[in-house]
DNA sequence: CGAACTTGCGCC
DNA sequence: AAAGGGCGCAAGTTCG
């Protein structure tokens, strides 16, 4: 049963059956009425925006079993029509990084505390009722995905992305076990006792002074790295940035000290004390996740840098006594996925290994590991220097369609055409800017033009593989919540990072979960790429202790 | 004075 | 050993 709910403020809602005819139904407790509903029927949500509805639903002890999130799905088809409204994160970031204007502000797709929903470029005026525009909206969509190739595809993806929302709301719902006292005391052994409000770090003093000291006592503002250029020069050291790896190339007194601060003070600035004042509370990292926030389909978050907690720090995570973390990650996915949709199979039987590159050296770079995932990181990041040529060229010959797949994705954007991952993510088109600079027979502007365009070839390249991976990690997410709700209702998803997923779970629970973790990655690989050979291996290890995985 | 830009580094 | 793709964040500096 599909039912289409649109909150109204303070709890309050009104909702459709669809397919059955009748008066909209006033709902004066949205968490309990849904939560009575789904308790007697399978019901499919069809909610404006899952990240505005289930924080209220949760708090109320509400978990929603599926939902079409109508705002998810307008921007995964607006970007497969190829009209704006999209995500802007990554044609922003572009723009930003080459001097180009940036694209105009993605457009309001339906929101409920707006009192006039529309549809953007449509021409239809705008709806009286926000029921009745949610209804024309679903029936649009609906409408356009019966139009594509693969209807069957963005209907997947579609889902996917809502259930994703679903699982996004809860992780912050739940949190991520954090204990404050490890992470403190983390901190103080590598840091030194907290320092008070504007002064630094013990530890980071001392090192900003053995740095002085190694210039000749001149005082060098460390988090400075013009100056720290400039100092190397004055002792006769030409660097082109004071970058940590071409730090690590020179040879001079200031280069251990300047090491170890930079990365200490990361640590103090990035995951220090205020770092957990802002965003622990009562033994749980609460991050607010962004489902739809990159163009590929991968999560982005706001604050708390979840998506980039350091390694060191995995040790503050622990599981609840009686409790466990079952942590699993899809090893290798990206090459997997580019076996997958390139339909390689040669490069399918590699797969078929546990570690891929090893049997990739093994196949084809006379078992020279760390060359073969040289060679793999090249085709699927477009890298030219070094070995790359020649490395790219053994993969070509062994591997001929699975090279062939990402060089035609890099072709499409090198000559602005938008490419798509295997359920229908769309890349966005490249800017006027772009079409503008590639353009220009100008013979100096010429050059520039060209490299714009490998520059666009080289994200198209990366996008087919990257956007393909969110798909089938999104899809086994998805699949892996909705198993969970039935044979282990008490374990919580609790982390997504790309290829990573984590369930915090009762011990009792651990084989349980295990089990559904390595069928949900199956079911995953089959839905999104039918019977393929090639292999998808996601290996629960059941620990205490984040840091104890892998 | 704040906004915008640059630099650098953490994660996948 | 570094470099190719995608991000978020914070510090320092410059711009308006």
């Amino acid at each position: 049963m599909r039912v289409i709910v649109v909150p109204e403020g303070e709890g309050t809602a009104r909702a459709r059956v669809l397919d059955e005819p009748g008066a909209p139904i006033a709902i004066p407790d949205v968490a309990a009425w849904m939560a009575e509903r789904q308790r007697e029927t399978d019901v499919r949500w069809i909610i404006p925006a899952a990240d505005e509805l289930c924080p209220a639903l949760l708090a109320a002890g509400v978990r929603l079993g599926r939902c079409h999130d109508l705002s998810l799905a307008e921007g995964i088809l607006l970007a497969f029509e190829e009209r704006p409204g999209r995500p802007r994160n990554l044609g922003a970031a572009y723009a930003r990084t080459r001097g180009l204007p940036e694209p105009a502000d993605p457009r309001p797709l339906i929101r409920t505390e707006q009192p006039a929903l529309f549809e953007p470029d449509r021409g239809t005026a705008p709806a009286a009722d926000p029921l009745d525009a949610a209804v024309a909206v679903l029936a649009d969509q609906e409408r356009r995905i019966a139009n594509t190739a693969h209807p069957d595809r963005l209907r997947l993806l579609i889902a996917a992305e809502s259930a994703g929302a679903l699982a996004a709301a809860e992780m912050t719902y739940y949190g991520l076990p954090w204990r404050v006292d490890i992470h403190t005391e983390l901190l103080t052994d590598l840091l030194g006792p907290r320092p008070s409000p504007g002064a630094r770090p013990a530890k980071l003093n001392d090192l900003a002074e053995r740095i002085s000291d190694a210039f000749s006592g001149r005082p060098i503002n460390p988090d400075h790295p013009p100056s720290i250029v400039r100092a190397f020069a004055r002792e006769g050291i030409e660097i082109p940035s004071a970058r940590a790896w071409v730090l690590k190339e020179v040879e001079h007194p200031a280069v251990e000290p300047l090491l170890a601060y930079k990365e200490l003070s990361r640590l103090y600035v990035a995951h220090g004390w205020s770092w957990l004042d802002s965003w622990v509370d009562n033994g749980r990292f609460r991050p607010e996740y962004v489902v739809g926030g990159v163009v590929s389909g991968r999560w982005a978050t706001r604050g708390g840098a979840a998506l980039q907690l350091p390694r060191t720090l995995r040790t503050a995570v622990r599981a609840d006594p009686g409790w466990t973390l079952m942590v699993a990650d899809a090893s290798q996915l990206e090459p997997r996925v580019l076996g997958a949709l390139s339909g390689d199979r040669r490069f399918a039987e590699v797969s078929a290994s546990e570690d891929l590159y090893t049997s990739l050296a093994a196949d084809a770079f006379d078992g020279d590991r760390g060359r073969a995932k040289i060679a793999m990181l090249s085709a699927m990041y477009g890298g030219t220097s070094g070995e790359a040529g020649p490395l790219l060229a053994v993969l070509r010959k062994r591997f001929p369609h699975a090279v062939d797949y990402v060089e035609q994705a890099a072709r499409a954007g090198e000559e602005g055409r938008v490419v798509r991952s295997r359920l229908g993510r769309t890349s966005p088109p490249p800017s006027d800017a772009w079409r503008e600079l590639t353009s220009d027979p100008d013979e100096t502007a010429e050059r520039r033009g060209r490299q714009a365009a490998r520059e666009w070839g080289r994200f198209t390249r990366n996008f087919v593989v990257q956007a393909s991976a969110a798909d089938w990690a999104l899809t086994m997410l998805a699949t892996l919540r909705r198993r969970l709700t039935t044979s282990a209702p008490e374990a919580e998803i609790v982390f997504f990072q790309h290829d990573e997923v984590i369930v915090h779970c009762p011990q009792a629970a651990a084989d349980v979960v295990a089990k559904e973790i390595s069928e949900a990655a199956d079911q995953a690989t089959a839905l999104v790429f039918g019977d393929t050979p090639v292999r998808f291996p996601l290996i629960a290890a059941a620990v205490d202790c984040y840091a104890d995985a892998k």
